[in-house]
DNA sequence: TCATAGTATTAGCATTTGCTCAATCGCTCA
DNA sequence: TGAGCGATTGAGCAAATGCTAATACTATGA
């Protein structure tokens, strides 16, 4: 650790005389006395390790159009838009990063806040982006549970990877994402180390979650919470789309019979009286996109140009 | 201004590709549709006008020992320290960054807050890092006249380069920096659009101030506000040091009877009630911050590796 | 002491980037 | 209409960067 800690002490030397003050790899391979390559190793590593934050700071007309279409088109009080890569096959870029970005800003206000944190393959990748900050004073609250079906810890459960970075207070969740039947979750969610974090997501401040599709890559199954016959059901029973396990269907209704009885996780928190942000982008997630828009279920919305575009063309359904 | 404002539009664009999504400048040239030169182009005018925000995410830990040995010799409430660069010649290079990083840090807070501005080359290239934010909740108040002597606006009173970058309420001080008399100065100071200002500036609740040198390119000399003939008398009756046009001798007292009767600068504001946080590297500087730490006219400090060792190094005096 | 596995370092090369200079474009004004 | 002039563009090249494969080093255990 002490070793390792002191390579990443030279490797954010090496970024810092790299990015911040201009410098070549060979100066810096001077000033630190090694190699030019291993000045470029430091350098690199560096941007591997995500010490280097890089943000452009300047707002694109066409985004700044596109997030005020958003807000007003769904009455949302926040709504940011990140350009679009047409290459890009991933699925977070852009928008990890201003999620991230938009944690901080929360977190890093003084006064007292409680935040909920939801789940996904986006949340985490935002949260990989989150600097380390000291903010004791705010509760963290996750609104899944983080149990996989295997006893193991859930990995898209992001709150631990939080903890690690951010130092506050934390509220994970010490249940499986969806219990074995409707007694189970009521059994669960009475019991005196869940009640009072059940009821810390309610009070949420801001919360931010991601958005889940049902096809056949659906997290849920994939991570093994659902077999394939219950993604079948939900789907037969019309449900397009999952947010913090909760299955909604095209009208933003909770799919019922299947297992939104069992689902163990907090009710999304109240959009009337905070903030709840999601984070999603690209074509896969624009239907579960556009339900939790049209029902309501949040009034947040952090995505990418072409989502955005699409959100606003009402054509196709 | 809609023609350069595309240009900056496209260039945000080539550098957000090239920086948060990875590509090389040939898949920017062929996403944007024009030639490789001109991407580059577009990237290179997006860093030099400001556009791509680098920081290195990582408390290097000699820096942060330096930080911390400095906040407890002379109980500093807050103290950063940056890397330093051996080969650079520059006086701002990472403290003009931290020290942007910190102004954005307070603005970017909800509640409403008085932040009193200081002068100086240091705090101007801090100002130049700033991103564009909207806080009308903030009142910024200069704590120095901005009128130069041949009657235009002071270039190093950053004030208004800062209501470029930020909406907020500003509170220039449409004063010289150095009234012709004492009289002069008393006069002035009553005005009616001078005291609610003079009384703002005492109510800060964090101030960012420089630290001049009083040697033979003494900022106040260079800019015209003293003449050769004062810089001498200031010399000899022991003045070394100078903080928004007060002069100090080694003890950190006021030298009398010379400029200080006529400075028509705000004093300095409390450092039992508030936070006043000077930002200034360099071998030129460090008996200034010396007599700025030791004479208790602030509490907090921005500075590079160097001029902390030095800081902490008791010997040379 | 020596073998060994894993890690770190170096050399060399291909790619990418930044810069200069000459050519072209587009706009203004006579 | 066309000369003049600043701004923009593209070609070519030198510098900087990133990658790969080969080599050296280090720590561990027999």
């Amino acid at each position: 650790m002490a070793v390792n800690g002191g390579k990443l002490d030279e490797a954010a030397r090496a970024a810092w005389l790299y990015y911040v003050a201009g410098n070549t790899q060979d100066q810096i391979a001077a000033k630190l006395g090694v190699s030019r390559q291993s000045a470029q190793r430091l350098v690199s590593l560096a941007v591997s390790e995500g010490l280097v934050k890089v943000h452009i700071d300047y707002p694109i007309a066409h985004c700044l159009d596109l997030s005020k279409a958003l807000r007003e088109t769904y009455s949302l009080s926040f709504c940011e838009v990140v350009p679009t890569d047409p290459d890009s096959t991933s699925t977070t870029l852009g928008v990890a990063q201003a999620t991230a970005a938009e944690i901080e800003n929360w977190l890093g206000r003084p006064e007292p806040l409680i935040m909920g944190i939801g789940t996904g393959r986006t949340l985490r990748a935002a949260v990989e982006h989150l600097s380390t900050m000291e903010c004791p004073q705010h509760r963290i609250v996750s609104l899944t549970g983080n149990i996989a079906p295997d006893g193991s810890a859930a990995y898209y459960n992001v709150i631990f990877t939080m903890a690690d970075k951010v130092k506050a207070r934390f509220f994970p969740m010490p249940l499986p994402v969806i219990a074995s039947s409707e007694k189970e979750r009521e059994t669960l969610h009475a019991q005196p180390m869940i009640r009072p974090t059940l009821e810390l997501a309610a009070k949420a401040d801001v919360t931010f979650i991601g958005i889940g599709e049902l096809d056949d890559e659906a997290p849920l199954y994939v991570d093994g919470f659902i077999t394939r016959e219950e993604l079948q059901a939900l789907r037969r029973a019309g449900a397009v789309t999952e947010i913090i396990g909760w299955t909604f269907d095209p009208q933003g209704r909770l799919v019922e019979g299947i297992t939104n009885e069992r689902v163990a996780s907090a009710p999304i928190p109240s959009r009337e009286t905070s903030l709840v942000i999601a984070s999603a982008m690209g074509k896969k997630k624009l239907p579960g996109i556009r339900i939790a828009l049209e029902g309501k279920l949040i009034n947040g919305l952090v995505t990418d140009e072409a989502t955005a575009e699409a959100l606003l063309t009402p054509s196709l359904r």
